[in-house]
DNA sequence: TGTACATCAGTGAACGCGCGTTCACTGATGTAC
DNA sequence: TGTACATCAGTGAACGCGCGTTCACTGATGTAC
């Protein structure tokens, strides 16, 4: 939540405002998903004029890129916090489908269809590494079956940096993460309703797939 | 691309402007997604004012819709048409791919982020079951591993229509649908740019595992 | 402690834009006798 | 075959809206001497 370390009373109150707008972004989010945020209607809810929000944000991209990072940054903390926490890979999968139940939009905003015309920031990169790092470290002794697509990882295994983690464990990081991504997002879009089974059930089932190979 | 049969001259017209105004819809949702989708923007490269789509379309929505429900139409047919041919499930796979890549914002407005305020229409969940009902029949022998799930999925079966696919059955063709889902959609909106491998092997990968259990 | 100045948060008016949609209309195409 | 009428595609003007963003400004808060 803090912005970095603010001093003055000035830079305090600077961080504080900040904060309450990138707040109701998130509610309008929450709302109406991304491409409905609006910059005057924030200043509207906060009692404020439009062009205000410009003494904090050059624009709206901006805007919306912080918000980009903060999510993943989110997804990324709870990641390294179970990791610490000593957990395996249920538990990584859980924490993953909680973080998005909680919050299906902010789940899209950074999982979902591109924002048409939006680039990403290069540092979601980073954080995007730092996921994948908690997940070889919890895949180090795992391995789907083998397979001819583990010679190709070992020779692309740039997104695994300096990780020690066998071709079999870097297979099984990635289906780890598409696999659980591909349930959890056909759930969210709304296409299992009408289905009839507990998507719930589903991914407790894909889960167990990942976790006893 | 035929409107149901038209017989006199102006019928045959109006089937015609219909079809291109699609078309140039598609070009348009090709280029910038379906948020970018502009009815004034359509007429004008068309050479016709904006008020005159309102005699072929009550709608923005009505015309959404039916891009939509164009866009899984064709993919049910495509599936089908496979089935006819007597293909296994990994030309399915491919099937989906192949679909998935040629037209990106076409997959995103099927399976992608649900469009804010937008209701899908009931008859798109028939058409998913006809994909269901192909994926189904090819899955009849298929069997992932043994899992509680099954017993869930047995008793949930909605979805499966009168389909005598057993449990196991069922759970395959399930994940067959989310796995792929998973990876083809991180492929998609950009996920695994600057990570290093090729998106397709990993494909290929998931879709062997989903073939030989 | 008090005064002079600089900083900076926030305002209100304005710009230009494109959107979906309505309305009353013109003019061409088709139909009936 | 010709005339009278109905149908209907398309136009142009207009409405009301909300958007992001700029600009010159006021007034409060902080800083330096």
């Amino acid at each position: 939540m803090p912005e970095s370390d603010p001093k003055t009373p000035r830079e305090r109150y600077r961080a504080q405002v900040r904060d309450e707008i990138k707040t109701r972004a998130w509610e309008q989010i929450a709302g109406a998903g991304a491409s409905a945020l609006s910059l005057n209607a924030i200043a509207k809810q906060m009692g404020m004029s439009g062009p205000a929000l410009y003494r904090y944000f050059a624009n709206r991209d901006e805007l919306i890129t912080e918000l980009i990072r903060d999510a993943y940054r989110g997804l990324a903390d709870r990641f390294q916090a179970a990791a610490k926490a000593g957990v395996g890979l249920p538990d990584l999968a859980r924490t993953m489908r909680d973080w998005a139940l909680e919050d299906p939009h902010r789940y899209f905003l950074v999982y979902g269809t591109p924002v048409p015309g939006y680039q990403a920031p290069p540092d979601t990169t980073l954080i995007a590494s730092e996921v994948m790092a908690v997940l070889l470290d919890a895949c180090e002794a795992e391995g789907v079956a083998e397979d001819p697509f583990q010679t190709h990882i070992a020779e692309h295994r740039f997104w695994a940096g300096d990780h020690a983690a066998p071709p079999a464990a870097l297979h099984h990081a990635l289906v780890f993460w598409t696999r659980l991504h591909g349930t959890l997002s056909l759930e969210l879009a709304g296409h299992f309703t009408g289905m009839g089974f507990d998507p719930a059930e589903l991914y407790a089932a894909e889960t167990r797939a990942l976790a006893t190979p």
